[in-house]
DNA sequence: CGGTGTGTTGAA
DNA sequence: TCAACACACCGG
């Protein structure tokens, strides 16, 4: 779990800038790509053949050759390494690496191109950096698809930089119309259980995420906070917030209830928490229906399905497949299986196909 | 069978 | 954190 994207919280760091290293460089081109790797440069008779064995290293950052003369992108967080994805050229893959840095590490990141190529800033960029989360957008350079979804988003922001059918899960915040979308940080998510929109008015916030995102004075843990989310329609939604020595679980209660209402959230919907990185540490709370299909890569399509009685249902998340039980109270919360190497992937990308945590890719 | 991306290690 | 290297394993 410690493994999961799940904190951006450190997305406000601070990392100095350094000059994009390539940008205008002349590669020696002494370093050609060569076939399987090997296509030795046949050398003079002797031994010195078996160097020619080795692979070209990149002049790019987070870029390693791949056998086939191919290249590959990577970047490395909490002593994990994340791929990126092969690719043709070198320097799309240099690209690949920055988005993922940028999104990664923020602004301020290290990358090979991104300062140069955007310094006039790229709000547009910026926001889709920030709805869409680390694993959607590593989804993106592997499918070779982020600069299609990067298109899109800037052709749906359009004016208004209203959301869109086009947008994100969560689009973007677009309220009011005015006023540009501030930049926030997604906190966590939560498939909501029968319980967190039965009539216990309360929803049960997972205990990692409490403690990390929502810590509660010792002296108002039993009491209780007032909590201020905004949605995306701009309303302000307020919840008490405490802890429940009882069931030993941190809830939002008084308040809840009129949101489940008034959004009709159902069991298996995604809450979605969101916190401004600017100052005001403005808090945002958003939802989306578990089975959306809005043509984005990032949204759960379903797959197949017919009828609420359905024995199983394909969802499609984050391009991964995903077979859900039927939603039967038992199993509506977890996402049921998740198959051989997919797994690994979803673990790695923070997607929790246990049953224990129904939190669906803290980002 | 070709290629990808993981296992792993040593350097920074 | 990162790149280098070897190769197991995967999909065609």
């Amino acid at each position: 779990m410690d493994l999961s994207f799940a904190d951006e919280s450190t997305t406000s760091e601070t990392v100095s800038i350094t000059p994009a290293v390539a940008a205008s460089k002349s590669p020696p081109e002494s370093l050609c790509r060569v076939g399987s790797g090997a296509s030795a440069i046949t050398d003079a008779e002797n031994g010195v053949e078996a160097e020619s064995r080795k692979l070209p290293s990149s002049r790019f950052k987070g870029v390693v050759p791949q056998p086939n003369g191919r290249w590959g992108a990577q970047i490395y967080e909490k002593h994990q390494r994340v791929w990126l994805g092969t690719f043709n050229e070198e320097d799309e893959a240099a690209r690949a690496y920055d988005t993922a840095a940028q999104r990664f590490r923020g602004r301020d990141a290290v990358t090979n191109f991104k300062p140069l190529s955007e310094t006039q800033e790229d709000g547009v960029e910026t926001a889709f950096l920030n709805t869409h989360s680390k694993a959607e957008i590593v989804d993106m350079l592997r499918k070779h698809t982020y600069g299609d979804e990067l298109e899109q988003s800037r052709r749906s922001y359009n004016s208004n930089g209203r959301r869109t059918a086009e947008d994100g899960p969560f689009g973007f915040s677009g309220r009011g119309g005015d006023r540009a979308a501030k930049a926030r940080e997604q906190l966590f998510e939560k498939a909501v259980t029968p319980s967190d929109v039965g009539k216990l008015n309360r929803l049960v916030i997972p205990k990692q995420h409490a403690e990390r995102h929502f810590p509660l004075q010792s002296g108002s843990t039993s009491k209780g906070v007032l909590l201020n989310f905004e949605d995306a329609g701009g309303k302000v939604w307020r919840f008490r917030y405490s802890y429940w020595n009882s069931s030993q679980s941190y809830v939002l209660t008084k308040g809840w209830s009129r949101f489940v209402k008034e959004k009709g959230l159902r069991a298996g919907d995604i809450v979605s928490f969101q916190r401004s990185t600017a100052p005001d540490n403005q808090l945002y709370i958003d939802w989306k229906s578990r089975n959306i299909n809005n043509g984005s890569n990032a949204a759960a399509a379903v797959v197949a399905v017919s009828g609420r009685a359905q024995p199983v249902v394909m969802v499609r998340l984050f391009g991964v497949n995903i077979f859900e039980a039927a939603p039967s109270d038992a199993a509506i919360d977890g996402y049921g299986s998740c198959s051989g190497k997919r797994m690994r992937e979803m673990e790695l990308l923070g997607l929790d196909c246990s049953k224990k945590q129904r939190v669906i890719g803290a980002l």
